[in-house]
This record gives structure tokens, sequence and C-alpha cells, in this order.
RNA sequence: GGGCUUGUAGCUCAGGUGGUUAGAGCGCUACACUGAUAAUGUAGAGGUCCGUGGUUCGAGUCCACGCAGGCCCA
């Protein structure tokens, strides 16, 4: 039995990795063990947001799913057991639209060219069309999740839970049919979605008629408050008018226009310009001869936009009166949305009409102007057709004649449409709108300040070309603003990361909270399951099949039906087709809404397991909810984090996740968002099969946080890909080829730690303290900072420095206790690093885990994700010598870097190194790992220069955040300057002193040793370096002793790329033979004569003055001719 | 328009509670190493820390106002 050895290179390696283990798991059915060998009284309650596998996977569902993952493998390591039941979301409009264009329809055809039967079956075929790319992206990344019990929300099962939850809000009052304010087209009939209001030409430049009117306040003679609007049909609904509270308002005393009486008029004072245009100038300026015509105003008062909150005002046109909460009708109210960009800074509000006048309706209780119909029920004074209802046009019919306003028909009371839906003709000379009449009876009757064309960009039908309109829908609403205190309060118990998105953009979310609505007027999705009688007053929320049945049953007897009592299907058109009874027993129908899909998935935590129906004991023993971990884009925040916080805390008071991250998007190479146009799509499958799954999830976490957004670009895969998984490699394959020449099984007994070397004991407490500080990243779900120390420390400490400085160990002498260690250690990092890298990583570390462990058979584990996670052992744990490896790490670095400078290369040996004593600790530090640094720098002594010496310049500068402490703070300047100005010899007597007086402007100041940093600064007459207060001199003499020694090492150089070149084996002998004409080169071949043929395997080496036409090499100033041959 | 977020070397990113010489990797340049070799090490060059003001003895860091990009919402 071998260690595997591998000579592939890294890319090859990750691919065989990904594809052996793979199978290994499935053969082996590794994660269903690795959650089943955890205690099912530990679970880890992990949710899985349900995907929509309408389209093809991409490469940021990697990222998702790959944190989602790394998470839920820790927490299998640290002994949890994480249950990941997949789910899939299959309702909703991106599907209905989808298939829509698929079979060339619209939304109006679903019930004519295609009945709702099919069309369902459509949709029903293609919500799952890329299943089988999912599940294969899914398995292939490694995404631990049970693809074979998922949940479906087109299931009965799961409809049934969402109704039962619906019910529940329904009993608590919760659930409620009320307006909202949507684009409505009257010429098409029907509601549009934002998303067809942004569509493309849907906005067009249109020329209205804009009034600024003038609402008298009660009580005066004529103070008027001027609103502005750019749809007069909507004034006889007027109820209020909004000001900012911040905004400064002008009273201005001048004339009406029309009429020339005398007016107060209020408005923003930043509109002066716009409200009072040219034929207004102030008396102030005015000049009877220039002025001739104009109207003078002057300048009242001003003040700000609260003073005027409340005020009262008379009724613009008091056609009808508002129906209930009088005493809040016709009022001044302060809103946000008030700018003084446009208008008058005042904002004439109409509840009907508006989506901020409702808002600010609701608010404040403001009432909606609504007329009575036939029925009794309110109505907007416009109806669905987008005509004035017959009480408002009667009205305007008389006041047309009353005022003789000339148009081109006699218009009677159902003649008033509010734009032009009846395709009269404009171009007629008496045509006037709508609006135009209303402007012109406001002029008459003094309520009119300014009347203009005013052209704007406004919206159209994308169907008709004909102008929509802002109209109150009906619709069904989840009174989330009843417990939004309570929601608030919930979120703050919720751990998100990161922070900001909770605090933030959820938090204000639920600070701004409106109430949810629920009511799609679509085909496929959950239906919401009330049934109404016609005259709406009697209904009934059905909260289950079997509560259906019996209302069927009951049904059928009382209005004579023969219904079957259960359905097959809880999808229209089946539910539609349902009449039940009501109490009076009257027939009701289902409200015809779906309801918005964003509740399906919000209801995974419950309709997962068909609660309340089936596994009643997850969720009310709390036993899989709520969830401990989610994680899903930060595009969820009022998406799923939104509905599953909903749901939670309005039926079960209760958090619905304790722990969330919500990732940041995948971009291109250059920060553009991915998108079919632009060409930048990174395809998963293939940059998948190209680099293999770890090295994809490794650059995902290591690269940057989640949240933030990552540039995706394939070079930092394979850079991440060669730095991480390449010198983890190799630092394993060395481990391997030594090892199995040594036959290294482990089976010996530890090494105590005392026994072993200085570099195995600083590596080993490097690695412990890497096993703390990766549980506490991972603890804190920070899988970057986790990555970020693991790639650190086998990249810095393990490669770079441990197995460099201990090659020989491995490979020089026999299998000794020394040996031993370094096997032992060289081990230990290596199974460590695999079960710290393993959440991120799964394949790769598995398969090293398992290369390692099945040879040693030192754990009893399958996989090594069947493993728990390291402990880190405090006794391990040695920051002094941590300490006294820095310091040896900086000490070589400056010799190198003095090396560089004086052009001495690292093979020439030179006699010493000189370092200033910092103190006896540091010297004594120094001193244990001297040989360490001597052997790395090649330097055959390290001296310490003591103080007396004098030959040290010192450098002396203030310890700010000490002397901060200290409350020296104000005195830096003068301390700084009077240390800028000692000498090395002051220093040293300082030193010995202990303290000095320093002169300031407030008396002298004790100084102590603690309060100042001393560093030696250089070694003048000495080639030193300097850095972090530590400096290194060295002597740079070269003697011809060295000189040989060096041109010696050069020469085993040369022949061992000799060897190289000629693909000899290791063990091959060699004869040498060097032409040295020159005197040094051939005395240091002479000398070192044992010494080159022992290091390279030589068992001649001839030297003579001649080598025709063999190629020379440059060795110190000479070029040498070298020729070796196997012996 | 609002909320959140980002801005540090050519690129990707670090930089607790303010502390005076702002770091790493990649890339670039040079050198070295050669029993880990489809590897490796060392050094160097490279900065208006987005801008402007403020607080402070001292600001990449704290405050205010802007600018630019991103996401979400209107």
């Amino acid at each position: 039995m071998k260690y595997n050895e591998y000579k592939q290179s890294v890319v090859e390696l990750g691919k065989q990795a990904s594809e052996q283990m793979l199978a290994y798991w499935k053969a082996n059915h590794i994660f269903q063990k690795s959650v089943e060998s955890r205690p099912a009284d530990r679970p880890f309650v992990f949710y899985e947001g349900p995907p929509s596998a309408n389209g093809s996977p991409g490469i940021h569902h990697v990222m998702a799913r790959t944190i989602k993952d790394v998470f839920c493998r820790y927490k299998t390591l640290k002994g949890f057991r994480v249950e990941r039941k997949g789910g899939w979301d299959t309702h909703g409009l991106p599907i209905e639209l989808q298939v829509e264009k698929e079979l060339g329809i619209t939304k109006e055809d679903i019930g004519k060219k295609i009945s709702i039967v099919e069309y369902n079956q459509k949709c029903r075929e293609a919500v799952m069309k890329y299943k089988a790319q999912w599940d294969e992206l899914t398995e292939r990344i490694g995404f631990w999740v049970d693809l074979d019990n998922p949940y479906i929300t087109f299931d009965n099962r799961y409809i049934e839970s969402c109704w039962w939850l619906l019910k529940q809000l329904y009993q608590k009052g919760l659930l409620y049919k009320g307006y909202t304010i949507q684009p409505y087209s009257p010429a098409a009939g029907t509601g549009l979605s934002s998303h067809e209001v942004n569509q493309p030409g849907c906005y067009q430049n249109v020329k209205d008629t804009s009034v600024i009117a003038q609402f008298k306040i009660k009580g005066t003679d004529n103070d008027y408050l001027l609103a502005w609007t750019t749809t007069p049909w909507t004034l006889p609904s007027n109820t209020a008018l909004a000001v900012g509270k911040d905004i400064t308002y002008l009273k201005v005393k001048t004339h009406n226009q029309y009429t020339k009486q005398p007016v107060n008029i209020i408005f923003a004072k930043d509109r002066m310009s716009y409200v009072l245009s040219s034929q207004y100038v102030n008396r102030n300026d005015f000049v009877e001869s220039k002025h001739a015509g104009k109207i003078p105003y002057v300048i009242v008062e001003e003040f700000k936009g609260e003073f005027l909150v409340g005020t009262e005002y008379e009724q613009l046109l008091p056609f009808v009166q508002p129906h209930e909460n009088q005493a809040n009708a016709f009022k001044v109210y302060a809103a946000d949305f008030v700018t003084t960009e446009d208008g008058s800074g005042i904002v004439h509000i109409s509840p009907t009409f508006g989506a901020d006048d409702a808002k600010l309706a609701k608010q404040y209780h403001i009432p909606a102007l609504l007329v009575a119909d036939e029925q009794g029920r309110y109505q907007p004074t416009v109806d669905k057709k987008g005509k004035f209802v017959s009480a408002i046009g009667a009205q305007l019919a008389a006041l047309t004649q009353q005022y003789g306003i000339k148009t081109h028909k006699a218009l009677g009371e159902d003649d008033f449409y509010v734009k032009n839906y009846t395709d009269e003709d404009e171009s007629h000379p008496d045509y006037k709108s709508t609006d135009v009449i209303i402007s012109i009876i406001l002029k008459e009757q003094n309520k009119a300040f300014k009347v203009e064309k005013y052209e704007h960009p406004y919206p159209h039908c994308w169907r008709t070309d004909k102008p929509l309109l802002y109209y109150p829908i009906e619709s069904w609403f989840v009174r989330t603003t009843a417990l939004k205190n309570r929601l608030v309060e919930l979120n703050k118990t919720i751990n998100w990361k990161p922070e900001s998105t909770g605090t933030g953009r959820f938090g204000n979310w639920l600070e701004n909270l409106v109430d949810w609505n629920l009511s799609r007027s679509r085909y496929w999705g959950t239906p919401l399951p009330i049934w109404r009688t016609e005259d709406g007053t009697e209904e009934i929320c059905i909260g289950s099949t079997e509560e259906l049945a019996n209302e069927i049953a009951k049904a059928n007897a009382q209005l004579g039906l023969q219904q079957p009592t259960t359905l097959t299907d809880l999808h229209r058109p089946y539910v539609d087709e349902i009449i039940l009874v009501s109490p009076s027993g009257k027939p009701m129908k289902r409200e015809p809404d779906l309801i918005d899909v964003w509740f399906d998935s919000g209801a995974m935590p419950y309709a997962q397991w068909h609660y309340p129906f089936e596994n009643a004991d997850l969720i009310d023993q709390r036993q899989t909810f709520p969830a401990d971990f989610i994680s899903e884009g930060v595009d969820q925040t009022r998406g799923w984090f939104f509905t599953l916080h909903v749901i939670a805390g309005l039926v079960f008071d209760s958090v619905a996740f304790k722990n969330v991250i919500s990732t940041g998007l995948v971009l291109d190479a250059n920060g553009n968002k991915m998108s079919k146009r632009l060409g930048n799509i990174i395809n998963p499958f293939e940059t998948v099969e190209k680099y293999g799954p770890d090295a994809i999830r490794w650059y995902m976490v290591a690269n940057a946080a989640p949240w933030e957004n990552l540039k995706f670009s394939l070079d930092g895969l394979a850079e991440m890909q060669r730095k991480f998984f390449g010198t983890l490699q190799s630092t394993y394959n060395f481990f391997a080829l030594y090892a199995n020449l040594d036959q290294f099984r482990y089976q010996e007994a530890d090494v105590p730690l005392e026994e072993r070397t200085e570099s195995d004991r600083w590596i080993l407490s490097r690695l412990n303290a890497l096993i703390k500080e990766t549980d506490e990243a991972y603890s804190d779900y920070d899988a970057t900072r986790a990555a970020r120390i693991i790639l650190n420390f086998v990249n810095d400490d393990l490669s770079n420095w441990y197995v460099r400085l201990n090659r020989k160990r491995f490979w020089k002498g026999e299998y000794n206790t020394d040996k031993l260690a370094a096997y032992q250690t060289l081990y230990t990092c290596l199974v460590t690093v695999a079960k710290l890298a393993s959440p991120i990583a799964p394949f790769y570390t598995d398969m090293l885990f398992r290369d390692l462990n099945t040879i040693t058979g030192k754990e009893n584990a399958e996989s090594v994700h069947l493993t728990t996670y390291p402990t880190c052992h405090p006794a391990a744990s040695n920051p002094v010598l941590e300490e006294k490896m820095h310091l040896a790490r900086a000490i070589c670095s400056l010799a190198h870097s003095i090396r560089k400078e004086k052009k001495l290369r690292v093979r020439l040996p030179l006699q010493k190194m000189m370092i200033p004593a910092l103190s006896e600790t540091f010297k004594n530090y120094v001193r244990q790992v001297s040989d360490l640094i001597m052997s790395e720098t090649n330097v055959k002594n390290i001296e310490f220069i003591e103080d007396t010496e004098g030959l040290v310049t010192k450098k002396i500068k203030p310890n700010f955040p000490v002397l901060a402490q200290k409350g020296m703070g104000k005195q830096i300047k003068a301390i700084q300057a009077h240390l800028g100005q000692m000498q090395t010899a002051d220093i040293i007597a300082f030193q010995k002193a202990g303290q000095m007086n320093v002169p300031t402007d407030s008396g002298n100041l004790l100084l102590t040793t603690d309060d100042v940093l001393i560093e030696a600064f250089d070694i003048p007459g000495w080639a030193s370096a300097t850095d972090g207060g530590i400096t290194v001199a060295l002597d740079i003499t070269v003697t011809p002793e060295l000189r040989k020694e060096g041109i010696a090492r050069d020469l085993v150089n040369r022949i061992q790329n000799l060897r190289k070149d000629q693909n000899l084996d290791v063990q091959d002998k060699i004869s040498i033979v060097i032409a040295a004409t020159q005197a040094p080169v051939a005395e240091a071949a002479k000398d070192f004569s044992d010494y080159i043929c022992s290091e390279t395997q030589a068992v001649e080496l001839a030297i003579c003055n001649d080598l025709n036409g063999t190629e020379a090499y440059e060795i110190d100033e000479f070029m040498v001719p070298i020729r070796i041959a196997k012996a």
C-alpha cells in the first residue's frame, strides 16, 4: 500500500477529484451518512429557498448554492444533524409569460383560444423543463441537498398547507379585501402589471391641460392655497392637500388674472418664477409706463410648510361629499413626496386616483371621494370605462350650459370621459376635453389661478395605445401593518450577514411596511381559497381539502347540485367551478384571484412538510422551525426573506430564520451585469467542466465576501486554483514521495512535542491557531475569512517556510525519531487542512483525506465529511515560538535584500551577520533560530552588537498610543521635536537612565522608556538594512576562501542542471570533467572536490585545461566548460 | 426621488477601538534556488487611500456635503 502520487496538472487533478469523489459518495451514500451519523436531537435547521426550474441555472446559482453548502457541511463536522430538503418554486408570472410566448398567445386568449386546463398543463410542464440541468449542476458542484424528496409548490398538499396558513390569517382578521391604485387601461378593460408599464414606448409625451387651482382657506376672505395638477379631471375627487414640512412657502397679495379679483395666494417660494410668470411684476419694481397690463404683486409672508399643516379649506368642486371620516377631509397634510421641482409646491390629493395619494389617505384616514351606485356600493367618481359617473356628469353638464361653454356636441351626464376613449373628433374647432371644460368652470368660479398646456410623459396601454389611468382595483391584502411593530422586533433577533441588509434594507422596509397585496389575476398559481356571495356580504375562507369537501357536500344538499366533493387538482379552473353555500343559503363563488407566488415560497417551512396535516410535530415542537440558517441573493430581501418573515411572524409569532446570508451579484470580470445581450454570460457547466467544482467554490468564497458583488474572472479563478490547490498538492506530493520511500504509515506513537524540532512545534502552533480562527470564522458565517486564512497557512507557513526549511529531513539520513517527527508533523498539517477546508472544497479535500487516511488508518472514517472538526489544543500553542520564527523570517528577508543590493548571490557564503541587540529577549530569540537564519542566508556566523560598542545609530520616536493614553496628546508636537534632535549617544544615555525631562510650553514632562520606541536604524560603515525596527548588517568581505566555496557551490548547481538536462535519475552516478584555466576555479574544484562529488553523485572529478567544443557556463566572473557523463 | 452598498497599486482585495514609512496576491522588472521541478524563493518599481470641507497634536479610519458605480424600491 502506497500513498497515491499525482503527476497530472492541478486542473486535471481537480477534475479527477470531483469525478472520483462524486462516484464514491454516491456508491457509499456518504451524504446520507453525514446526516444520519449525527444525533437526531441535535438538529441544525436549513431551508432551501426554492429555485424555479423554468430556466437554465447560471453561474450565480453556483455562488448561492456554494454558500449554503459550506455552512451545512461545517455544522455537520461540528456534530449537528443537517437535513436539507430540496424544493422547487413552480408558480408565477415568469412561467406564465414564458408559456404565452411559446404558444404565441396573450393573457386575453386564455380561456378562449386555449382552455385554462390546457394552459395550466403547459405551465406545469414548462416549470420542470430544466430540472435535469438543475439537478446535474447541483450534484456536480457538490451541493448536498435531498433532491429525491423535494417539495413542489404546485403539489396539492403544498397548496393545502398554503390554504391553511391563509385561513389562519383570515381568522386573525389579517386577510381583507381592499383597494389599491394600479395602472388601468379603460380601453382594454384590464389592469396592467408594472412590468407592462415599463415596456419601451409605453411612456409617451403628451400635451395635457394643467391647472393651478385656488383652494380657499376656510374663514378667510380671499386667501388661497395653490395646487397644481396635470389631470384636472381628478379635481372633483380632491379631499386633501399636501405640503412639504421643510419647504418654504410664500403668501403673496395679487390679483387673479382671469377674474381680476384680489387674492392672497400661498405656494412654495422655489416655484415663484413658475407661479408668477411674465404677466406678474413685483409692486416695488412696478413702472406704469413699462409694465402696462401687468399685474403687480407683493410678498406678504414667508413660512415653513409645517405652519400650513392642519389648515382647513373649502371643497373646490362640491359635487359630492365624502361618505366617511369627513372631519379629515379638506385639510392640509405633510407628505415627503412633495417637491418643488414642478407645480406650486402644494400637491392636490385624490385618494382614488394616485398611489401616493392613496398611501397618504390611508396613513391619515383621509376619506376618498366615492359615489354610491344603485346597489348602494361606493364607487370612484370615474368608472372603469374612464367616464365620470352620471351624478358628476350631470353637474358638469349643467355647469357647461350655465357658463355657455361651446362644445363640438351636446354633452349629457354620460358623456364626460376623462380621456378621449371614445375617439371624438379632436380637430373639431369646438372640441373640448373634460379637462378643458373643468378648467373653464374653475376660471369662471375664480378657482383657477393659471391654466396652460403642459407637455410631459404619460403612460399608455401598450395594446390600445390609449392613456392609462391610475385607478383603484380591488385586491386581497394581508394586513401586515397590524403587526408591524412585532415584525420589526422579531427582525432585531435575526443575525444578518451583512448586518446592514438586516438593519438597513430589510429594517427600513419593515418600518415603511404597507399591507401585502396578495391578489394576482392570473391562471397558474395557488388559488385564493375564499368564496363569496355575489353581493359580497357573506364569505368563507377554506383552510383544508376536508373543509372544502364538507362545504361542497353542504352546497350540494342545500342548492341541489351534483358537485363532486373531492378535487384531484386544486388549481384553476377546477376550484372556480365549485359553488358553495352561505349561511343564509346564497350561492358563493370563489374570488377569482390567485395569490402572490411569493406566498408559496414564504410558506415553505410548513408546506414542505404538508403541515399541519402531516408532520405536525416538526413545526409544533420546533424541530424544523425556525431555520438556523438560510441564504439567498440580496434581491430576495423583499422577496423570500420578507415572505418567510411575515408568515412566521403573523401566524406563529416567531422568526422564520435565525441566521441569514444575503449574497451579492455575480458580475463579469469588468463589473458588468451578465446578460445575453452583452454575451458575457459564464456558463456554469462549461466552467465546472474546465476547472472542476472545488476551484470555483474556493474562488467564489475566498475572492470577496459573499455579500459583495463578485467580479467573476476566469483568470482569477485559475490563479486561485494554482495558488491554493497547486500548493497543497505539491506539499502532499512531496510528503507522499518520501513517505512511500520510507514506508511511513503513522504506525508509531506520536513523537512528544518537546522532542520535535523548533520548526515542527512552530508549524503545529500555527496549525492550532488556524483551527481556532477558522472555527470562529465559520461560526460567524464568514467563510471568506476562513478560506483566506487557510490559504495563507498553506502557502506561507506550510509550503513556503516549513516544507522548504525541512526538506532535507525528509530525504536525508535514516528513519529516526527526527524524521518520524517530520512525517508526523506534516501529516497532521495535511489531514487537518483537509478537514478545515472541506466545507468549501469538498471534493479535493476528501480525496486528500482519503489518500492519507486509507494508508495510515488513523481515523475510522470513510470520508472527511464524516469526521469531526479538529479541536484546538492550548498545549500546542506557542506564541513565543511564533514570534521567534517571525524574527527569523524578517532577518532573512533583510539579509537577502542586502545581498541583492550588493549583488552578492546567495551561493556565495559570507563570513558574518551582525544584528544590534535591542534587548536580552530579542537576543535570545534570535539566537534560538540562528541556525535556520545562517543556512537560509548562507552566512557562517551571527554576532550581536551591544550598545556599548557605539556602532549603531539609534532612532527614537514617540509611542503615540501610550502618550495619548497618558493625556499628553497636546504635547506630542513638542515631544516629537525634542526626540527628533536626540543623537544616538543621548538615546543610549536615556535608555540607561530610564527617564528624562522634555521641556514643553506647559513645563517639563517626565518621559520613561515606555513612552517611546527606540530602533536601531543603521550601522555606519556596514552593508545594512532596516525594517520594522530590526536592523541587519552583513560583512561583505569576500575572502579567497569564501570565493572558492561559492564557486564550488556554483559548480554543483551547474552540474545538477546538466544532470537534469540529460534526464539522469537521482541514483545515477556520473563522472565530471571541468576545464579550469583560471586559478580560483581550479582551486575551488580541487579543494571542494569531495563536496562536489557527494552533492552530485559523482565518482570522479577531473580537471583539465581545455574541453574543446564543450559548452561553458558562467560562474563568478569566469566561463567554465563542464562535461558530465554517466559513470 | 428614497433606502442600502461600494470606491485603497495596472487587476483582485486586506487595512479592531484614529498614531506618523498604507499592506498582500496576481501582473511587471531583476535576481536567486534546483533531491517539491508542469514547482519554488527574494528583491524592486508601482498610491491624490473618489473629491471638498470639518473635528483632532495627528484622519485611509470619525463627521458633513458632494461625485461615480451597483442593488432594491418609488
